[in-house]
DNA sequence: ATACAACTTAAAGTATACTTTAAGTCAAGC
DNA sequence: GCTTGACTTAAAGTATACTTTAAGTTGTAT
């Protein structure tokens, strides 16, 4: 698979895909005549970098721990990553949860303004 | 209250706060003797604010919707601002939980892994 | 064989949200 | 009256995560 195929598949930029793969997040991929091209393989770490930083992991953590997923010997340190990185999410839910009723609150506070007006 | 007070008491950067008054997020603060003096109302404005940042709500949205506090004429777009932001909310608690998600999953799976390396 | 589109690299540039710095003011203690 | 510490400003600097640019290569259609 092409890059620019990988782009479309995965709404990220291409320019992504290679500044990840420079940063050591993404292995390096084949390539034909100086052109990438995507193995099955190489998709899948993309999926999961993806997700992981939709889920706030910085690169920094990302290139750490992807530089381990070929090592078996690294199992252990792998599932700390996700261990602190789960515990991020779950403290950055709880934390969203917390707007969200202060904004559900607002929303409805101005609703009832605007209710008042309209009887008027 | 002083700056360093407020800064204290909300854990943010004495900075952050003049540099979110410089941007008209907050409203200008009283001063004596051109230092400032943060009131009642200062102070649940910035409690707001720090809340709207968590909520991921960005400078130019923040700095709209504190622009129009103090307008009654304005209720129905402060509303339909703080709606924008909920539903982002809602939008990244979606992406965070299925995060979480393959997160769980993945840890699990190391452990597996871990038991079974024990057991040899 | 030549033009074109899509790829390549390294390096510089950008967006967002602060944070730090430099230079100055002011009230209080010695 | 002078030092000290906390405040002030405007402007420059920083961190993170890309994104754009410039210059060059390659396979394909004309």
């Amino acid at each position: 698979m092409t890059i620019k195929e990988v782009s479309e598949k995965y709404g990220v930029e291409a320019s992504t895909l290679r500044y990840y793969e420079k940063e050591g997040i993404l292995s390096l991929v084949p390539k034909v005549n100086g052109v990438r091209n995507y193995t099955e393989a190489n998709l899948q770490n993309i999926e999961f970098v993806l997700c992981m930083r939709k889920a706030g992991m910085n690169i920094e953590r990302l290139k750490r721990y992807m530089s381990m997923i070929q090592d078996d010997s690294k199992t252990l340190e792998r599932k700390k990553i996700l261990e602190e990185q789960r515990d991020d999410v779950v403290r950055e839910l709880e934390v969203l949860n917390a707007c969200l009723e202060k904004l559900n609150y607002k929303i409805e506070h101005y609703q009832k303004i605007l209710d008042a007006e309209k009887k008027l």
